[in-house]
DNA sequence: CGTATTCTCTCGCTCAGCGAGATACTAGGT
DNA sequence: ACCTAGTATCTCGCTGAGCGAGAGAATACG
């Protein structure tokens, strides 16, 4: 996509595939957006909904905006949004009345598949020309690219 | 992060992983952009700038707006903060007086590795666990994965 | 009970990004 | 030379996402 140097260091190169492919990943999540008349955000939020939805984890909207970011009255306004277009549902919790829980309407968890269901199709697609054992090291690796991008993030969010 | 289901397809759960990579660089990014005083699309367009820099490849706000996807006007916004910030230069191009030529500042740069540098660092560190022969099936997994993206993108852009 | 705490929402504001159009320059035909 | 079409950037006015401050309602705790 970008540049085409012929980098020393394998490594370096590695930062950069992983780079490259973040990229994609989020060009392919402001396509799905864009055509639905979704904020980026939005689409953060809708994705943190059915991963909660799925592990059948309860979201209220203070968990949401916490995920997301967003203080208290920016996540009021994405949940009206949400809601007023039909992907989520507001219910007041009876046990703790001060709390509100957030459910996924069906309409959003097939938008999400109408969507992502071929992307993932794709790349299980061009995941079959690597072997079982191929796919294990990717998966350490992934595993380890990700802690360590969470200790490097952390870090600097520590040390002002 | 997310869910930590016992998931039933090896490359489901790598779907999964990918994205999970994604989201933990997404909020590096937004991390280094809050600390910073930079909206999101600031550091796309410096990360961008920079390669092109990198890269020799002489840009202007037609060509950064187009990879952005924003228009002219949001464009224009766009580099006023950016010349505000000192992190970029505007130079009237003298072949063709129509254009105008972005030039990042060293500021920009040093900024750029102060941050990144040292997450940079932790990738590489993370990396020494593997033996170059499974580097080069990760490279190798990545491309595939980027290419597999980019044409589900295409695909669905296409695909009204 | 009263007081502090927690959760959500309302109000007013700032500013990123959009659509429409202005401006300035270049290219090509005649 | 001139007129027209095309290209690159910027200006103006507007919409709306997200923020800070704080209100309102319910719970926890002394």
């Amino acid at each position: 996509m970008s540049t085409e140097e012929n980098r020393q260091d394998p490594r370096l190169r590695l930062v950069h595939q992983l780079r490259a492919a973040t990229v994609e990943f989020d060009l392919l999540a402001a396509e799905f957006a864009a055509r639905h008349g979704l904020h980026p955000t939005d689409l953060r939020a809708l994705i943190a909904l059915l991963d909660a939805a799925r592990a059948e984890r309860p979201v209220t909207p203070g968990r949401l905006g916490e995920q997301l970011r967003l203080n208290s009255a920016g996540t009021t306004t994405l949940i009206d949004r949400l809601e007023r277009l039909g992907l989520v549902r507001r219910e007041r919790d009876t046990t703790d009345r001060r709390r509100v829980l957030l459910t996924v309407e069906p309409r959003a968890v097939d938008l999400g598949w109408s969507f992502f269901g071929p992307a993932i199709g794709t790349l299980l697609g061009a995941m079959d020309a690597f072997t079982p054992a191929e796919l294990d090291t990717v998966e350490r690796f992934l595993a380890a690219m990700t802690t360590a991008t969470t200790a490097a993030r952390t870090n600097a969010a520590h040390h002002p």
